[in-house]
DNA sequence: CCAATATCTCAATATATATAGAGAGATTGA
DNA sequence: TCAATCTCTCTATATATATTGAGATATTGG
């Protein structure tokens, strides 16, 4: 993750549709979802409007896309989100644990899968 | 950190001198940094650019200032961002700990001041 | 008080982004 | 093959954002 990259990746999620669209994709699972069900889920939106965004996030690698038949379904690319956050976290933390101690305690304690395994 | 904040934050990171602005304040420290120093580590960009990047950032809650004899100086808010790492792990993990599990080790492993304190 | 310094505000302009609507391309089932 | 379905592309338009330059405001030292 360069800040290229980076920027591209902000730029995508400073954008309620797509911010909500990602949140969706990463909830539905490897599975992903159609164009048209995730324009459904948001409040209906055109079909351009739709492509628009998708492309943008895709674009972005945030989501990845594959054609099931006459749809096309979109996925969330939990890698691209895992190296975003690792980012944020890098360039944060490489002075000043204040950032990340807070934000690894809350999520240790969240994330129950990965009790002893987080300081590896 | 609610959507709307979440969103105010990614615009803001979602432009390259702001997020260069960022990471300076970053690495500055609680101490901070005048407007013009920081327009100096910025290409000498123009004062009203500065001014218009920072306002922005302040806005966004990722920055804040303070009036310190002629200069004003910025700082980085750790609690914004470490609320805004939250944000983007708290909504991924939840179904999802693919997500989080290689930031979790990939950060506990670069920020040892965390070690035996991060799964409380 | 005045001149110098540091930064902000405002207006004009350039550029980027978001949305809608019309229509094209791909795929499937009859 | 034909009609229906799903999604994309293209064009026009609206809106938001970034940059510049001129000038205003606040602070300090003489």
């Amino acid at each position: 993750m360069n800040d290229k990259r980076a920027l591209d990746a902000f730029s995508a999620l400073a954008q309620e549709t797509r911010l909500r669209i990602v949140r969706l994709l990463v909830q539905a699972g490897p599975g992903g979802m159609s164009a048209g069900a995730i324009g459904d889920a948001m409040d209906g939106a055109s079909s351009s409007r739709m492509s628009f965004h998708l492309s943008q996030l895709e674009h972005a690698g945030l989501v990845q896309s594959r054609r099931e038949g006459r749809s096309i379904i979109y996925s969330a690319s939990y890698p691209a989100l895992s190296d975003l956050i690792q980012f944020l976290m890098r360039d944060c933390c490489q002075g000043h644990p204040e950032v990340c101690n807070p934000a690894l305690k809350a999520l240790s304690r969240q994330c129950d899968h990965v009790k002893g395994d987080a300081h590896v």
